[in-house]
DNA sequence: GGCCTTGCGGTAAGCGCTTACCAGTGAGCC
DNA sequence: GGCTCACTGGTAAGCGCTTACCGCAAGGCC
């Protein structure tokens, strides 16, 4: 209003606000955070001040006076970049999806919350790793930890000053943790396979060794496995890393060696189970014609891969959300509402594991429809005969579908 | 050492760690920040008080002081979660990828410079996201706005106050932007699909209406078929929205409505492409056989996608890390670097253009390998005879590889 | 009508840092 | 030996908020 001089240059402060307003920054304060309920008049008079300013408080000041940040870390694990020659940044690439769809999680779930996120990851071997993460512990209320980010001394030290909730690790005295039940998922998943499938062979490609997870999934398809007497490859040769290209070596570095491979392959995860798709396409081997595939997690993309992934969805998303509400009601260092929260998970089954692949409620369409036909004139694209290369998309389709006798294989 | 009496809960204060050293917090700052070099002795006892107490000090407070917060926020769009009866979060699925890699590409610069990222999302029609966008400008130093968070007047507004930088916008007076260069990608991949493959009908499933990349990529597309005699279908009933629900509900509709399809479709974005595919194949479509589908982007699953897409590669992380160093070159409000950096793009020929697929380098296996056949006791799982079905893996391999007269197009 | 209550606004004290400014100390110089 | 200067450490003033505390005014009560 009458005399607003706003500091030059950089957003209103609220002694800016003030001044325009004719109050004191008391005032400001309290009509902004709805305390000691202002008169109506004064609220008036800050409120259009503010609107004319385009007044934001600054985060820091804010933080700093109320002790509170409103802003939760994350921290995730990443493959470091390799620079390549051309100075790009080539095949990152791994462990996306997962990750991503927990943070967006954490994110939504924090926005309701009025948090935001603060994002940041490690890199492997990063030897200071834990310095990077104290940093972004004293940028926010409370920490986000992904798998395997920091070793358990240093989780302990840090939990002791800020809250922690880890996703899919173990709970301990001073920390959260919050998992889905991965036990259960792979039983089910493995009575489906040995029941409804009759699969006699089958092999578990392992995620990292000392992740919970990975443990309790493969104990769990060991049990199913050996209560049928189903044969279970096992051995170093099958350990994965929950990344895309770990499947795909295990699988090539098998078929080179010139092991028999199993009927089913069972994955640690869904990239796992990309990798492995991938590297059999590779080498002509149908799926799940010769081999059946199946992963978990349920990330996006399992159900547009061909064929579709069977797997076991984890509620990704709530996941984070479920970390969010955990961390939140932990951050006036109070105790945690809980210390091990364990989520549902439910088998998805689609084509990889041999079940018949979902068909457009449209169905079988005319050819007609093609106006691709009218182009061959076309020199260059004509088909050309079904020579049967590898690599190529070799479908042996019409596995039958699975005997229904246990509809959604069973409980634990 | 002797009288550390840190306060009772909470982090050390930079006065517990004086107190420890027998220093002023004023020479702890000091040596940690190396300022005034200090003397050897000074810098050893605080040295050793912080490493004992093991300080860190408080974002908020430094940034309050130093007038730098050492974090850059970065806001992107996302499709509301649709809260299902089941209280589940169900499909939200889309516009992951290359939205996340963008975002990692940004945190990776970000933390070489010693930044945090401020991750947030917007929800489509928010009335407020503007409010909540301000939050996050006053918790970081500058903001890196994805495609379309906010209407340009807002962004006008906000860039008054805030260094900000845009992906795939348009630089304006107050803005600075990162693209990549899409028309030039665009080219050489119509060149390649008229020239090398000797397509005559194509289509383009468009991304949201008013993008720049978006404009760029059809334009680029509908000069190259015009300059050929190509027919290119447009239209409302090929507008997409850059999401896989998008591509395959342009598809199905199209096939409901009985339209005929071209030889290709070209998609705005990978994950477009992603939707084609998959509604492609659920009609019993073959890809690249019958119909050839291209992307844009190169997202990390292209690859992993039967057939492989062929797309346009950007720099993906790279677009990110370049939008932060551009805009950590605004921070001090300098004006920015650059206003308009554009990265190159490059064409990825992959099989679902028609181009032959990539071979594994071990060749073909001996089938024997398979220890699959030795289930064949299995009863559930043996071949059925191979009835053609819709959404099945059906594929007529043998695409002739295109003639290399062109060899990756050409330059623009 | 005086006194106590109640309600509301202002003043000022931090929150935990950085840094300008000042004071003390020792070295170098004439 | 006294002076200057360079160097180092301490003191204190903010940074932009929230909030405890105080003072004033008006209303209610006996």
């Amino acid at each position: 209003m009458a005399d607003t001089q706003p500091n030059i240059q950089g957003p209103p402060t609220i002694y800016d606000v003030a001044r325009a307003a004719g109050v004191s920054i008391a005032s400001v304060s309290r009509v902004l955070n709805g305390h000691r309920n202002p008169r109506q008049e004064t609220r008036d008079r800050v409120l259009r001040a503010v609107a004319e300013l385009g007044y934001v408080p600054d985060g820091a000041a804010r933080a700093l006076s109320a002790r509170l940040k409103e802003v939760v870390g994350v921290v995730f694990r990443r493959v470091p970049w390799v620079e390549t020659g051309d100075g790009a940044f080539p095949e990152e690439e791994e462990s996306l999806q997962f990750t991503d769809v927990i943070n967006r999680g954490i994110e939504v779930a924090a926005q309701r919350g009025g948090y935001n996120l603060l994002l940041g990851s490690v890199v492997i071997d990063e030897h200071d790793a834990h310095r990077r993460i104290m940093t972004m512990a004293r940028k926010s209320d409370g920490l986000v930890l992904h798998d395997r980010v920091l070793e358990p001394s240093r989780l302990a030290e840090l939990s002791r000053h800020v809250p922690v909730v880890t996703m899919a690790g173990v709970a301990t005295q001073t920390t959260a943790n919050v998992r889905s039940d991965s036990g259960t998922g792979m039983t089910e998943l493995a009575r489906h396979l040995i029941h409804d499938h009759g699969y006699l062979t089958m092999a578990y490609v392992a995620g990292h060794a000392d992740s919970p997870d990975n443990i309790a999934r493969r104990l769990a398809l060991a049990a199913e496995a050996a209560s049928s007497g189903v044969l279970l490859m096992e051995g170093p040769q099958w350990q994965g890393n929950y990344l895309a290209s770990g499947g795909a070596n295990v699988v090539s570095r098998l078929l080179s060696d010139g092991v028999r491979l199993p009927r089913v392959i069972v994955c640690a995860n869904d990239q796992t189970a990309l990798g492995v798709m991938h590297a059999l396409a590779q080498h002509g081997i149908d799926v799940p014609g010769e081999i059946a595939v199946t992963g978990f997690d349920d990330i996006p993309v399992a159900r547009h891969l061909r064929p579709q992934l069977t797997t076991i969805r984890q509620p990704i998303a709530e996941l984070g959300a479920t970390a969010f509400e955990l961390l939140r009601s932990m951050i006036g260092n109070h105790e945690p509402a809980e210390h091990d929260i364990v989520l549902p998970t439910r088998l998805m089954r689609r084509a990889s594991c041999g079940c018949p692949p979902v068909t457009a409620p449209t169905g079988q369409l005319s050819r007609s429809v093609l106006l691709a036909k009218s182009d061959s004139a076309a020199p260059a694209e004509r088909d050309a005969p079904a020579d049967r290369r590898p690599g190529a998309d070799i479908a042996v389709p019409g596995q039958r579908p699975a005997p229904a006798d246990s509809p959604e294989g069973a409980k634990s």
